[in-house]
DNA sequence: TTAACTATTTAGTCTACTTAAAAAATTAAA
DNA sequence: TTTAATTTTTTAAGTAGACTAAATAGTTAA
């Protein structure tokens, strides 16, 4: 076989054996995403693709290995909206309208998106540890974003040059994913909204002038 | 059998059947905390005792029910704790004096206490979902603290009157529980500093007058 | 058409939760 | 003390689900 029929050959056949494969990771993070990576079979992602249990095994090393690519798929989706979001922005938008930015391209990923970033946070901790610590390594890169732009706030002289950057960027993220557990009922509030408020409380204070 | 010693009776096998069932709590705490709840077999939480994993469902029904009375447990423990810390200061105290000392009592209890407070905040994503439910109805209890103090805050006059509450409060508490996942490792801050430092975040804000 | 390769199924192993019945230990009664 | 009743633990088997290896079916290339 030489190399010009493998290329072809690898081209036609992604339409086969990785629609496969993509079809398991679809179907896994529907049921994951539904009812939990714990109460989902790896015989209930089969049959839902009218396979048997074992043929996953052909296409992935384990239920843990398939959890993980989802995982992963979710997450970059996460970085991929945020970096989106702000890089929309005009280049000479202030400070917090950076940080809104990005908090409003966080909240619409977690809330909006489909089952492979649902899954990779609402059943997060339901995962294994060993696919929770390589969901850590990505998640440490998104994070490596938010640290730099606080940075640059910071130098900027928006942000009081008291304020410890690793704290206010643990204390914002952290907040912002709390919103997952309360979001999504029809409430009165869009999640841009929400995202804003949120940056406020944190950008000036909720105390009166006359509480500080 | 008369009721006199039945009553005898019981006060002293309270110091035998109850004994047992404290030990499965405790040794499966430990062993929780340390392993994950999916990391954790009954075997294994009987070898500690010497028992065999049979024996456990004596005591206990499920391996379910066995983590939901330490989830209760661990969760009623942070509950006292923050009570306590509030309860402790002068009478006059005010309005961000109250939500510190609350956010020191949370701290503390998450970061300090035993195997119980520590399985029921570290392992909680893993548990059973219908356990997680449960656990949901307690720290609603606990959060309604924290809104009472937030809405006696507003009435006073500390926080603004624009300011969500219940935003607020889930942002808070949002930010106070990610430090778990950052702190431990012999860094150069107290809980006590942390907490302060969070309410202070969001209390006076973190951008500077030029930048507001 | 045949040979090589790809994909799926089958049948069974292993681990861990759970259960029912038997056995052991403890307590109450005679 | 002995017997009967009750409590607690063990044993042995049942079940579910992840995983594996061998067999089979399907597809592609020569």
């Amino acid at each position: 076989m030489n190399t010009k029929i493998k290329v072809e050959k690898a081209k036609s056949e992604k339409t086969k054996v990785k629609k496969t494969k993509e079809n398991i990771l679809d179907a896994a993070a529907a049921l994951f995403s539904k009812h939990g990576y714990n109460g989902t079979a790896l015989r209930d992602i089969a049959d839902a693709l009218e396979m048997k249990a074992g043929s996953l095994y052909y296409h992935f090393d384990s239920k843990e290995q398939l959890v993980l690519e989802i995982l992963t798929i979710g997450l970059e989706n996460i970085i991929d909206t945020v970096i989106r979001r702000v890089e929309e922005l005009p280049k000479n938008s202030s400070s917090k309208e950076i940080l809104v930015a990005a908090a409003k391209g966080h909240l619409g990923a977690l809330l909006e998106k489909g089952d492979y970033t649902s899954t990779s946070i609402r059943n997060y901790g339901q995962m294994p540890v060993a696919v929770q610590k390589e969901g850590r390594i990505i998640r440490d890169r998104y994070e490596s974003m938010w640290r730099k732009w606080l940075v640059k706030a910071q130098e900027r002289g928006d942000i009081k040059a008291s304020v410890d950057l690793k704290i206010l960027r643990l204390s914002l993220l952290g907040a912002l994913n709390r919103t997952l557990a309360w979001y999504s009922k029809k409430g009165d509030l869009s999640i841009d909204e929400i995202a804003e408020i949120q940056v406020g409380f944190v950008w000036d204070g909720i105390a009166t002038s006359d509480a500080r």
